[in-house]
DNA sequence: TCATATTGTTTCGTGACGCTACTATCTGCC
DNA sequence: GGCAGATAGTAGCGTCACGAAACAATATGA
């Protein structure tokens, strides 16, 4: 689909001027269209689409960025609807709210054990599970082509980029069998270099 | 940014048991991420998100799928949700409706000639405009694998999948010079080719 | 002709969300 | 030390999205 290169001449443009915007225009509003597949007809309703994204986020950001504050950016959403979700998945029994170490206005969110638990019927599974099925090359580029346009449009959008440390340029593997943070100016182990990061910035992408 | 391509060499698997989990998941997260990001902090936000992915649908569905029941297949809502949305871009003098020709239940929703201009704003504009500045050949597989996607979900979720004529089973191009739609039994020109179709059948797919 | 299906609409309750106001705490500057 | 301003989190309010259910109008097929 929208793919005219085996059929392209370098010289024939059949309708250049349109085929510009068409093409892209397409990818875009099926990327739109494959997000909303993911939460309709899900197997487990029992939480909302807001709920599940909290879910994910706390689960797989670092622990310096399991705050209500940092989910909120991370969701592009204000912080008291992070409030409100993260309030409603501790009803649940699925988040639980720490005190915060050094900062007594924060708090530390962490997953219990039902909400691990609960992690298992996530309605993206389902995508996960088609991504995965795609062949090794694919879906390399294809995540690839995703961080790519992730980081363009957050610049586009002035929100923070997020990702894994290990794709940070604060990332320094300059020692040997060590990683060293510069930003948090601490040594990450594998689990952290697979985390979330509020303070992600991109250069050091290693896919 | 996010050329890592001259960087990895073919041969070193960091970690490859536990790539084969974490990496599309992250793509699914990402890629949800992503189709959020586009209607946060939009530059036009007289519309909802729900209003403009109708006014987006209405825009480039066919004669045959521009009904409030086609839509709200497509967009995987109850007809009542849907109906909801076109009334209120209707009072908004961006949509109108028509009498359908054969079914008197049915309605034709078109676009007005203030829905044509409003979607100069569309917000989803910055993510086509990140996903134009790709390279083609990136581009290219980006959409193609897309496509793969959304057929693969729409099998496991029993929904509908939506496509352009000029990609469906339906289409017969084997009179030179026309295109023939075995489903509507109607010739298609180009616009029609371009045109998403509720009855879109994969299988004629030419990337 | 009549039972059944389909189309579209309305109403209602719940949740998501942004906004504003508010408290508590931190940070930096004097 | 003390104070101004920034920041973290929360509560309340109004609006919109959404699903469910009930309904009217029309189509379809036996």
């Amino acid at each position: 689909m929208s793919e005219p290169a085996p059929m392209m001449s370098p010289t024939s443009q059949p309708e250049p001027a349109q085929d510009a915007g068409p093409i892209p225009c397409h990818s875009a509003e099926l990327l739109v269209h494959l997000a909303r597949l993911v939460h309709s007809a899900a197997a487990d309703v029992s939480l909302t689409p807001a709920q599940w994204t909290a879910l994910r986020y706390f689960a797989s950001a670092n622990r310096m960025s399991r705050t209500p504050s940092a989910f909120s950016e991370f969701n592009a959403t204000t912080r008291g609807t992070a409030s409100q979700t993260v309030k409603s998945l501790i009803a649940l029994g699925l988040l639980e709210k720490r005190a915060h170490e050094s900062d007594g206005r924060s708090f530390l969110i962490e997953l219990t054990e039902a909400g691990r638990e609960k992690l298992a019927d996530d309605p993206l599974d389902d995508l996960i599970h088609c991504i995965k099925d795609l062949s090794p090359a694919r879906r390399a580029a294809f995540t690839e082509t995703l961080a790519h346009l992730g980081e363009a449009l957050a610049r586009l959008r002035a929100a923070p980029t997020f990702g894994k440390c290990g794709d940070c340029g604060h990332c320094d593997t300059s020692r040997s069998g060590e990683v060293f943070c510069r930003c948090s100016q601490s040594l990450l182990n594998s689990a952290d270099m697979r985390a979330l990061c509020i303070d992600f910035a991109p250069g050091n992408l290693r896919r």
